[in-house]
DNA sequence: CGGACTGTTGATCGGTATCAATGCTCGTGG
DNA sequence: CCACGAGCATTGATACCGATCAACAGTCCG
């Protein structure tokens, strides 16, 4: 553990967004870390239907969760970022129904799964803290399905670009508009549900319309505002949040 | 308090599927209960942007979570049948964002959010099954999300239909195959993300092909092995869950 | 009886998928 | 160093799924 990161010093604790926890917490957290995990991108963190015996946070880098049908379609359900807890259905369900995936190289730090229940018994502010996330989850998972059943693509993308944007800011992974996104069209493609093709189209109209610059691993958001209209996308007020 | 249901003795803590709790957990559930709530179909439970000062669970009856935009299109997000949380997310997050409306007549059981405190400092097991009850909400929106984003509107439905006779059976609301379902066709396409008449079209499509038959509010399921082939579901082994 | 609501059916339109060809970047090996 | 192939992105042509528009039937209820 010599060169890890320890949760005493986690930088990501010193970001405005997340709360801060007293040192009993944190004492706690540190005890149920037991190593850190360094993932490849494209690297598999978790398979679907396999019953992993860790919890997982993101320390660093992006990853996503899907699921695919037999035929091999596969959706992205979405993206995970630094402070996103990975694994909770496994460690509470013992089941895992979507499999996990490293975009980037990334750095997650691992729990083991039977101290959960420690977590629960002495510490009621992290028990709520963990359905505290589990509800947030649910809460973009609402957001998307409203966008999948009701957008059409060109809003469903308008919508998705804030959505992650906004994310992404308030871990201070980006700002002034510009999102670096380690991601390929593909990837959006998947996650909006259409074809890498139509995806395609789809940026190139959200570009002639001004609305948006997409080059390399950059996506620059060029008039908030008419994007936002466009998507009906409300950003919700960056409330602080819990961080296991 | 009189002719209303008490904890100790809900018809539905006798059911197979919830766990059973000890006495002392009962008891705290009891206190925790403050009335019950009775509401007619149609009428709306929590609404998008309150922050409602209660946390429901479904006594009797079904009711639906649901999300608009601006413009009114609408997206049902889930059905929420007895047992079912209501207004997690406003307890925990102080924000509700969609709105949950009842289908049929419906009996609400009206818990105090500011003791959900409590709960979490004295009730471990009962910390956990918050938790729980989160991470399997997430686990079928995760299921929807891949409908909507990659199965075609007759598979979709296909799913769906035997999500909900799933679990409607899990609680004693369906059997032999048949589902006695409260809603139309309409709340079908909502939930589907699809147009009523492409609804219409797309059950036709599965009573021609002697999948199911769907008379006036009761839904019967004709050749299960094939209407899952057709969505390419699985059951998932009918776990025993929690009840708050 | 008439009106509202839900569901059905047909005709047509539009959004997205599919198929196919091309260009591009990049890593590999000759 | 260049040739090559793999993978990703772009563009065009066409096909299809589901939306939209419209008319009508059935049921419920005032």
């Amino acid at each position: 553990m010599a060169d890890q990161t320890k949760c005493e010093q986690c930088p990501l604790r010193t970001l405005e967004v997340f709360r801060k926890l007293d040192d009993k917490q944190l004492g706690f957290i540190a005890r149920f870390k037991t190593g850190e995990l360094i993932v490849e991108p494209g690297s598999t963190i978790l398979l679907e239907e396999n019953n992993s015996p860790h919890l997982y946070t993101i320390l660093e880098g992006w990853a996503f969760r899907h699921k695919q049908l037999e035929d091999g379609r596969r959706q992205i359900l979405n993206f995970a970022l630094p402070g996103d807890l990975i694994g909770l259905q496994a460690a509470i369900l013992s089941e895992m129904q979507h499999s996990v995936t490293a975009l980037t190289r990334a750095t997650l730090c691992v729990f083991q799964r039977d101290k959960i229940w420690t977590l629960f018994q002495e510490f009621p502010e992290l028990s709520f803290s963990m359905t505290w996330l589990a509800a947030r989850e649910e809460q973009m998972l609402d957001g998307h399905l409203l966008s999948l059943g009701q957008r059409t693509a060109l809003e469903r993308t308008a919508y998705y670009i804030l959505h992650l944007y906004d994310r992404a800011e308030a871990l201070g992974l980006a700002g002034n508009n510009a999102l670096c996104a380690p991601f390929g069209k593909g990837h959006l493609a998947e996650a909006m549900g259409i074809t890498p093709v139509h995806a395609s189209r789809t940026i190139k109209k959200l570009h002639e319309r001004g609305l948006i610059r997409w080059t390399d691993d950059t996506i620059l958001i060029r008039d908030r505002d008419r994007l936002q209209a466009l998507a009906s996308f409300e950003s919700d007020p960056t409330m602080r949040r819990p961080m296991i």
